[in-house]
DNA sequence: AGCGTGATCTTT
DNA sequence: AAGATCACGCTG
């Protein structure tokens, strides 16, 4: 199975979020343990006119890197409890990343029901925080790339348009008006909105 | 529909 | 130094 290269990231940050539609995301846990997920959800998190962007302001500790090279992970910490994992996208010096909010379990269920704490295979990636403790990703992983052993996306077969939909960012109260979230129609595994 | 949880950012 | 906010998940 083909890896994605360093130019596949080399796309504006919503294209992006178009485009990691349907691809595979890596974690080799150990020589033993690999997990795969499908990408079924995406948002899009960009530069200094997006309110809902860390990094509108301007760069901060917590916010470098999305200041780094396209293809790097940036994860972070909120609400007391979750973990957020985000593929750098935009040049170098530009901030701007894509929020991985969903995936399919493709390879590894039983590690990730462990760390989850449920057999449920829709319950087990279905939201941002939810696929971070599945992956067993944390702070630790802030600043990694997709290019290692450890962490790589593999290829597959574009999502064509009429199967993908578009609507607002989840949990946000800033630019509620840009419709920068991208999901696989029907599928299961896409998160619920908020409150329903 | 309400709450836990703690880092980060803004305001004093 | 204090207060508000927060790209959430769980219980009920």
């Amino acid at each position: 199975m083909q890896r994605l290269p360093e130019q596949f990231f080399e796309h504006q940050t919503l294209e992006l979020a178009e485009k990691l539609l349907g691809k595979i995301f890596v974690r080799r846990i150990s020589d033993t343990v690999e997990l795969k997920g499908r990408i079924v959800e995406t948002e899009a998190y960009c530069g200094e006119f997006d309110e809902a962007c860390h990094a509108w302001r301007g760069k901060t500790a917590r916010n470098s890197m999305m200041f780094n090279k396209p293809g790097m992970l940036y994860v972070y910490f909120t609400y007391g409890n979750h973990y957020m994992l985000n593929i750098v996208s935009e040049p170098e010096n530009i901030p701007g990343a894509v929020l991985i909010r969903a995936m399919e379990p493709v390879e590894g269920e039983a590690f990730m029901q462990k760390q989850r704490g449920t057999m449920v295979a829709t319950a087990l990636l279905s939201g941002p925080g939810k696929l971070t403790k599945a992956f067993a990703i944390n702070g630790d992983c802030n600043g990694k790339d997709l290019f290692s052993s450890e962490f790589f996306l593999e290829n597959a077969p574009e999502i064509p348009q009429n199967a993908i939909a578009t609507g607002s960012r989840i949990g946000i109260t800033k630019s509620r008006e840009l419709q920068w979230r991208k999901y696989i129609l029907n599928n299961p595994h896409v998160s619920k909105a908020r409150g329903s």
